[in-house]
DNA sequence: CTGTTAGCGCTTTCAC
DNA sequence: GTGAAAGCGCTAACAG
């Protein structure tokens, strides 16, 4: 059943000529004869030849893959920043291994270490909402596998990423809430680890501060991304003497679980408790009580970015040194 | 920066043992010696050696990569299945490379010729809404590749396929509705070229049949799933001087569309017209008015079948002729 | 049990 | 312009 492959040594042999005749007019070396060359296509063609990758890769020593570590394809800004990042990478002839770490280190190790035995030319990452080191991702270093991140970039180290410009968006968000006369507003935020989380925060309490709102600690919570904890933090805010008129969350799946944790005590989430989240996913769309507001953080074109870097350090010549770059895309607040 | 890489070679010349020696210890091949085994694993170690995965695979002609196309990962009931499949793969040291056609013909012609010239072990298939004939999948049979469809798989061929048992849910959920006391019932099924569609109608028409229904043509539709078509489809519905009842659809997004569509008449879903539809997606535990009821169909059982059936027809001797399967998951109505 | 040898399919000097 | 030949890292007969 097995079609034997076709290789260039039969397409020679068609023709008559050498082998490294026929992988030179393959590649349009400039020292071939034009007729040659013809043919060689015209043979190829016939023959429905196929070039081994295999080869071509223990010659020189690039898969013409590169991998994805990202928490979970379910979540739509995922799957959105994955499409982004395989349009744009497909067209230049690569191939995208994807890897799901649901939110588990070790999980993301073992995506990392199967990258390095597949030898991938580079990988694009958005780190679990476990993982506080940047350790694992060193290892890529040691073998001079380029990273890239995206979104849920790692603290405190120079690397190269592409993000939302949060700052500014939990700024946005609270002057917004601001205008609508709302003063008390609590913040549910991500894991600590991430830089995204430590963005939010500070452009919450740059808003809080410059808009004269009051600053109450316990209006600051931290979920790690679960329903049980976010239901349990939420369950703490509405607990307090003065609760929270508002709360600022990590994303619209931090909001939805929170809102109907609201429900299950009787309260009418954006009404009597308002909320606006980051991320303005589609699904959003077919509720009927949708978070007041979203932050559209246009993952699509996250994705594309990262891989267009990604390619940029990849081709670059191997005794260029690169600066770690840092992209900020612009963010949206988008009303529902 | 780049680690120059490890090979066997290193390793043997560090041990004064010749390559050979090196590559049965690292296979566990049976005739060794334990000593010389053990101090080859303790040098692989020491030095980091990670095989190079283009070797083996000139040398095997195999990639240990199997290829996967389906319409979108945004999707959860896809990206349910992917990870099933992920999980099976993975365990057996096979890698998976993702494509989405989203629903275009095009798309998934690309994927497949992609498929084939990076030499995938084998491709794990749901057709797009567009694919009316098999035609692109024999070119991957010429080459040997095996392939296993699920859910949406093509008509009228003899293929190995998962499915879910869409007769009987379609019949469960007819049955339901009628034992509500509803009579007139309406179906928006999906695209023709679909053998699930055909089946659900199969579902549908035997019930109203048996449970002695009334059977009206103009209230069998078919979407190609866009919001546009699924929106003008249920209009005509609504616009008959007798409307049905209820509407059994293609799946929870055809159903959020309608319903959507309905709202926007002034009529309440599931008031004045009930929908029940196929997936049973987590998403709708996040509305306030899901569809009545939703069929669950194991999407991760059914990725983590169709990737058993696939490992296991790639590992198959080469002489043996397998009979192409039908595998067949049991579905079940959930009543939100 | 271990070494020698011949390739897998392709690229790439080095000659002519 | 084209051919011969070496070799990428690894496996698998074939000999010991």
């Amino acid at each position: 059943m097995q079609k034997s492959q076709v290789t260039i040594k039969q397409i020679a042999q068609e023709l008559g000529v050498s082998i490294s005749t026929v992988s030179r007019a393959l590649q349009n070396h400039p020292r071939i004869g034009l007729r040659t060359k013809e043919q060689v296509f015209a043979v190829a063609k016939k023959l429905n030849y196929v070039p081994n990758p295999a080869a071509i890769l223990l010659k020189k020593n690039r898969t013409s893959t590169i991998g994805v570590v990202l928490p979970q394809l379910a979540e739509e800004f995922f799957s959105q920043a994955i499409t982004g990042i395989e349009d744009v990478i497909s067209e230049k002839g690569y191939n995208v291994v994807i890897s799901q770490s649901r939110d588990s280190l070790e999980r993301e190790n073992r995506a990392i270490k199967s990258f390095i035995s597949s030898r991938v030319d580079g990988v694009i990452a958005s780190i679990s909402a476990e993982t506080t080191q940047y350790y694992q991702f060193r290892e890529l270093e040691n073998y001079g596998v380029p990273i890239v991140f995206f979104d849920r970039v790692p603290k405190d180290v120079r690397v190269n990423k592409v993000r939302g410009n949060i700052v500014e968006a939990a700024y946005e968000s609270i002057a917004f809430l601001e205008a609508r006369g709302v003063r008390r507003i609590a913040i549910l935020n991500g894991p600590a680890s991430l830089e995204i989380c430590d963005e939010r925060l500070m452009g919450y309490w740059n808003a809080l501060k410059q808009l004269g709102l009051p600053v109450v600690q316990q209006y600051i919570k931290s979920t790690d991304l679960s329903r049980e904890d976010t239901s349990k933090k939420i369950d703490e805010l509405l607990a307090m003497e003065e609760p929270p008129e508002a709360v600022l969350c990590f994303n619209d799946y931090v909001a939805l679980y929170a809102m109907q944790q609201c429900k299950q005590r009787g309260i009418v989430p954006n009404k009597d408790i308002l909320f606006v989240s980051f991320a303005n996913l589609p699904i959003t769309a077919y509720l009927d009580n949708p978070p007041l507001a979203s932050v559209e953080q246009f993952a699509y074109q996250m994705g594309e970015k990262a891989a267009q870097l990604l390619l940029q350090i990849i081709d670059a010549p191997d005794d260029s040194v690169l600066e770690p770059q840092d992209i900020v895309i612009d963010t949206k607040l988008v009303v529902h």
